[in-house]
Parts: C-alpha cells; sequence; structure tokens
DNA sequence: TAATTTATTGCAAAACATTTGCAATAGACA
DNA sequence: TGTCTATTGCAAATGTTTTGCAATAAATTA
C-alpha cells in the first residue's frame, strides 16, 4: 500500500467500488497538481490525456474523495463559488498537515502555515462556551512578500501581474 | 447622525446616490435581524413590508451596502453558496467587533468570541513570510453546549431538531 | 409646484458552479 | 466468457448571484 491509487483502490474494494480509467486519472492530477486545485483544474488537466472525460464524473470524484477522507476542500473569500481540493499528498489523513493558509489578494498565492498556540486558544474557547471543537479554519489575507514590495514602489495598486491563477 | 439609515442616506448623497424606500427597509431588515442573515432572509422580511421588493434589489443593496463597508459577509463551509452577512448595528467599521466565529454543525447555532492571542500569530506569521497581513477569519466548527450534550446521551449523532435556520 | 435629470427598480434572462436522472458502458468476479 | 451492477457521459436541472433594459421615482432646478 503505497501509492495514493492503490491506497484508493483498496478503500474502494472494502466498500464494493470499483477502480476506473477516470478515477486512476484523476488521483494522478491530484499528485501532478499539487497545491490547491479547483474541480475544473483537475477537469482541464485529465483532459488532456483523455479527452471524453466529463466534468460531472471529476465532480463525482471528488465527492467521495471527500466524504472518504482523502482530500479536504478550501474555501477562500471572494471565490464564492470555487472549492479548491487539497492536494492527496497525506492520504487518509481527516486533518491537514499545516492547517492554517495565507492568501495573497493581488496575485492569490497560498502560503500555509501552522502555529501550536492556536491549540491553547481553541481550548480556552471550549471551556467557556462549552463547546466541542472538530475543525479549525484560520485563513489570512492581504499581501505577500512580493505584492507588498510592488505596492510600496508604485502608490496605489497597480494590480501587476504574476498571477498564480 | 445616528440611526443606520441616516449614516447610509448621508453617505448615498456624498456620492450622488439616492436614499429609496427599498433601501430603507432592507436597513431595518439588517437592524431588526441581527445576527448573520442570508440575502434571501433579508429579501423575505422585507417581502413582508413590501411585498413587490425584488431579489436583485436587495442583493444590489447588499453588496453597495459592503462596498461601503456597512456590512461584511461570512462563509461557513458547506454552505458553499449562502452568503450571510453581518448585521450593521456597528457601522462603518471596516473591522468585524468579534472577528471570529464558531458554528454548531448540528444546529447551525453561531457563537463569536476573541482572543488577544490571535494578534501575535498573525504578526509571527508576518515575520516570517514578509507578507502583510489585513483580514483575519478564523471559524471553529463543532458542537455547541446544548448539542454536545444530546450527542453524547444518544449515542451516534440522532441528528435531534432545535434547527435555527 | 411642476419639469427635468438620471439613479434605481422590477423583470426576465444570463451566468456560473455543482448536482442529478437515465440509458449505455465497463469493472470485478464467477 | 458471461453476469451483475457500479460508474460513466450526456443533457437537463439546481441554487445562487448578476446583468441588460425599459419603466419608475428620487433629487434638483426652474
Ligand atoms: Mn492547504
Ligand atoms: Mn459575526
Ligand atoms: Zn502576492
Ligand atoms: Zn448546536
Amino acid at each position: 500500500m503505497d501509492t495514493l491509487v492503490q491506497q484508493v483502490a483498496t478503500r474502494l474494494r472494502d466498500e464494493g467500488g470499483r477502480m476506473t480509467s477516470q478515477r486512476r486519472l484523476i488521483l494522478q492530477a491530484l499528485e501532478e497538481l499539487g497545491g490547491h486545485p479547483t474541480a475544473e483544474e483537475i477537469f482541464r488537466h485529465v483532459s488532456r490525456q483523455s479527452p471524453g472525460i466529463n466534468l460531472s464524473t471529476v465532480y463525482r470524484t471528488l465527492n467521495w474523495l471527500e466524504e472518504n477522507g482523502f482530500i479536504a476542500p478550501r474555501w477562500f473569500e471572494e471565490e464564492r463559488r470555487r472549492e479548491r481540493f487539497e492536494p492527496a499528498v497525506q492520504i487518509a489523513r481527516s486533518h491537514h498537515p499545516t492547517p492554517f493558509h495565507f492568501r495573497c489578494r493581488s496575485c492569490n498565492r497560498i502560503l500555509e502555515f501552522a502555529d501550536p498556540r492556536m491549540e491553547e486558544i481553541v481550548a480556552q474557547f471550549e471551556r467557556r462556551s462549552g463547546a466541542r471543537v472538530k475543525d479549525v479554519e484560520l485563513t489570512l489575507y492581504g499581501l505577500c512578500q512580493t505584492c507588498a514590495k510592488t505596492e510600496s514602489l508604485s502608490g496605489t495598486s497597480p494590480h501587476h501581474e504574476g498571477f498564480i491563477r
């Protein structure tokens, strides 16, 4: 049990599912793309290998992978309707390795980080509220190092290029 | 300059806009509803007063209020497409009074909280990454006190009622 | 107060991301 | 190789938000 495809195949077999060529391609796309690709991006990637594949197949597969803990979706503010799926690099972990994100409002670059102090913040909230916290979503928005520099040079934001998506 | 309607009217006048009966109703709805209403909920609320009002008018007004810093949108995970607007209780502040949220996955109740330690977490991220952080979004998900109790009594979640929406 | 200007509205249609019903296809297993 | 049925492709539906446009009504002017 090593590659993503194999792990998924095993889980699939356990519940009477089938490993198909489409699912194999989508899993490879997740590994090759990394980062936080959208369903659309994954679709375009697999379409190069296999032009016949359908967008709804991508959605169905992504949903199954999510329900089975292989990937996790993320949402970033204005992108109201776009889902970005965590790469399936750390498989079968329900929690993200470095769960927190920073997103540059100028170039859309995403940085990941972790901070042990979050744990105490959550613990205190639980004590005070009586609630039981299962998941934590922390996202910072602003300008990445590169964009912050460009910004300060040219006065009011010239919306420079260098986009990631 | 005291009520929300008056503040908005002033801003409107400053930029050649007009205070309409529809906008007045929507602003009253924001005050009366409080919490984190959706566009749809605001629409239903104003429709009771004035059945002729149109959903797109609600959206257009909400967008204008957002662009002008009177309200702020929030997104909560699975509700992929629903926007919840912060009430306009604290007007003309670009930052939310208590910026962090907890949302119960069982009853959808939302609790708000603040924690001064977040500031140091953000500051450290800025130092290490070189990025400039403008906004912080922290959302916790889990079970509120009430739902946590019910849950523990009855074994596997019976998805009890008492919904907020 | 009436006329003028044009921002705003209601309406219907479009946009956009995602889901779903269904008949055809193709994995898995005997 | 044949059987069973999970999965696919396709087209249509869904749910939310936006947009074009002619009609309406705030605000300003005469
Ligand atoms: Mn990530
Ligand atoms: Mn809030
Ligand atoms: Zn940047
Ligand atoms: Zn609850």
